[in-house]
DNA sequence: GCAGTGATCATA
DNA sequence: ATGATCACTGCC
């Protein structure tokens, strides 16, 4: 299947993020290419999505959130893991997409570390010369997508419930 | 239920 | 320079 153009991220996040599910996360590594389907992500959605780091401006760290879709964003938590975002929609609009399952992974931070996802990813373009891209895949009939509250963002306020996690459905 | 672990950013 | 915070995980 193709690898997904910077067209398909570069819309409302709110969007993308649930077409992301059943499509295919690829790493290139020495032996080979990894594909693992994504399961669950979650959506951070703008300047006033408190729970959304470019929520509190430009610095160093969130600048690629700022840019158009299309390019990895990738930072460092708790001093072990690493969380693998794709930025979405327009120039300027900080929003992103949080991978937080795959394949046989089930959790952001042993995702990242079982494909050896780091610093390295943050600020490329998701295609196959970087190393890790998404290819498209069938698309998922909506009633076999279940939406919840995020994880984590209890500090966010009303921001903290909007159900802005989408997961495929077992069964 | 909560400790571990260190980059990041606001404050000074 | 310092300290609070944190989109997590694994063990209690």
């Amino acid at each position: 299947m193709p690898v997904l153009p910077p067209s398909f991220y570069q819309r409302p996040v709110l969007q993308v993020a649930p077409q992301l599910l059943g499509k295919k996360l690829c790493v290139k590594h020495e032996d080979g290419i990894s594909r693992a389907t994504i399961f669950e992500v979650e959506a951070y959605d703008g300047p006033l999505d408190l729970a959304c780091h470019g929520a509190r401006g430009r610095t160093p760290r969130t600048e690629v959130m700022f840019g158009p879709g299309g390019y990895w964003y990738v930072y460092f938590i708790y001093g072990m893991y690493w969380m693998l975002n794709i930025v979405t929609g327009a120039k300027d609009y900080p929003s992103a997409v949080l991978i937080r399952g795959a394949g046989e992974w089930d959790g952001p931070g042993k995702l990242t570390r079982a494909l050896g996802i780091t610093r390295n990813h943050n600020g490329q373009p998701a295609k196959r010369a970087s190393g890790l891209w998404i290819e498209d895949a069938a698309v998922i009939p909506q009633k076999s997508i279940r939406r919840t509250a995020r994880i984590g963002v209890a500090y966010a306020g009303e921001w903290a419930a909007k159900p802005y996690r989408f997961m495929l459905s077992k069964t």
